[in-house]
DNA sequence: ATTTATTGTATCATTGCGGTACAATAATAC
DNA sequence: GTATTATTGTACCGCAATGATACAATAAAT
């Protein structure tokens, strides 16, 4: 069962699949492909090579089907239901994708787990482009995620419960802003990820209180109120 | 590549493994197995079926190299580095163990994955008896784990690290007690499994508070001092 | 009856946080 | 220039949770 006795280089029965959320402006995205003359949506998903860590896998999957590069994943579940994925479904999408008509031997008609990795990133800063197996990829809106293949859906709900328990917890969203933002910018993240509105006197507080901002100058918004100060994260590499 | 190609009934290239923790007076183990005709040791694995969902799959594993039954199981991680395993090592284990030679193109030789499963239970309750593959099947003492083969080290460790963050979060441990306990033996669980000292008064207060102890009768311990209360957990049934 | 060790509970101080009040202020309207 | 307006920064109040100490209650031994 090695490599060349197998025929492909990659892990019998086992793939990835990244839940990719994307913040900007108080929106809160998912990049989903559209499978190449279907009308199947998922999450960008592959192969793991004999030669690769898990994680080096998941940032090249990544890269493969979506083009983004450099974007810090992490392992939340593994799906792996024994009919979680449907054969027929499988066939037709290879057939649209690749042209090829699957033999019920072949290799992916098999039983395939999957390793879920999910990110946080700022959707305006990604410019996401489809790979040949799909027409295109692209954010959709977190509230009308429409219905995706196999499993995917449920992927997405546990990956968006990991991402809220974290929030707090591990600070992400260091990255999802601007070097410099106002606190307002920092509540707007908060909110948008949490879907729901927090105090502003106690979030200025709480977070002030963390020791984690630096505070720089006024930002003169050219609105006709007082001017909001700007902060930048301080420590930024005990990140991730 | 379906099981009759392949000949045999297990999903290639992924194995499960469990980090079994037990709890009781004052102590926490790890349940560790120790191969057959060799020094080494490793928490009990195995391989999953064609036929089983994940969580079946390791309860029967479980069950089938230790004899626990009807163990919770949760997964925590999945362990993939690409040398997590010494192809010498395992030639030599599966010598020792089914007297078997393997050749380098034996399935087994191939890259595997596993995926962490952990279960807490009181291990006066257990009685692990180790399947064939084993001379034994014991209790180990947290502070004092040998160094296991391949990865299974940095398994307890990730084990150890989830069950101390949901210790409180999940409420665990209602099985690890008798039927009925005293508030001190609560305390020891939490204290042993946190490895930290926990002020009896406050404890008292806050496990009082949340309302999930029945209060009974006192216990009469034969100890020149006031006898402490005896207590139960109501609403079992949302555990899990 | 006194002593001893442990348990149950009250109390106090501190912290964290939800909520309100209000002063500060950058631009606009007059 | 002065008043107005909308937003920001911060102080403050009150409550709940929690760390810490004090002390009364009590089962058995002396």
């Amino acid at each position: 069962m090695s490599t060349k006795t197998r025929g492909y280089d990659y892990l019998p029965g086992i793939s990835i699949d990244c839940v990719i959320f994307g913040f900007h402006d108080n929106q809160l995205k998912i990049l989903l492909l559209n499978f190449k003359n279907t009308d199947w949506l998922a999450v960008p998903g592959g192969f793991i090579k004999e030669s690769e860590n898990l994680e080096e896998a998941a940032q090249r999957i990544l890269e493969e089907r979506t083009g983004l590069t450099n974007i810090y994943l992490e392992q939340f579940y593994v799906f792996g239901d024994r009919d979680r994925r449907d054969n027929e479904m499988l066939k037709s999408l290879m057939k649209a994708v690749d042209g090829v008509e699957l033999s019920p031997d072949h290799y992916l008609m098999t039983r395939f787990l999957s390793i879920g990795y999910y990110a946080l990133i700022d959707f305006t800063k990604a410019n996401p482009t489809p790979d040949y197996t799909s027409d295109s990829c692209q954010w959709y809106d977190i509230d009308t995620i429409p219905t995706l293949i196999y499993d995917h859906s449920a992927m997405v709900k546990k990956a968006l419960e990991t991402l809220r328990f974290f929030l707090d917890e591990k600070l992400i969203g260091f990255n999802l802003l601007p070097e410099v933002f106002t606190m307002n910018d920092l509540q707007n993240m908060y909110e948008t990820i949490l879907d729901k509105k927090l105090l502003r006197t106690n979030f200025q507080r709480k977070m002030l209180s963390l020791g984690i901002l630096e505070r720089l100058d006024k930002k003169m918004t050219g609105a006709a109120n007082k001017a909001p100060y700007l902060y930048r994260f301080v420590g930024k590499e005990s990140n991730v």
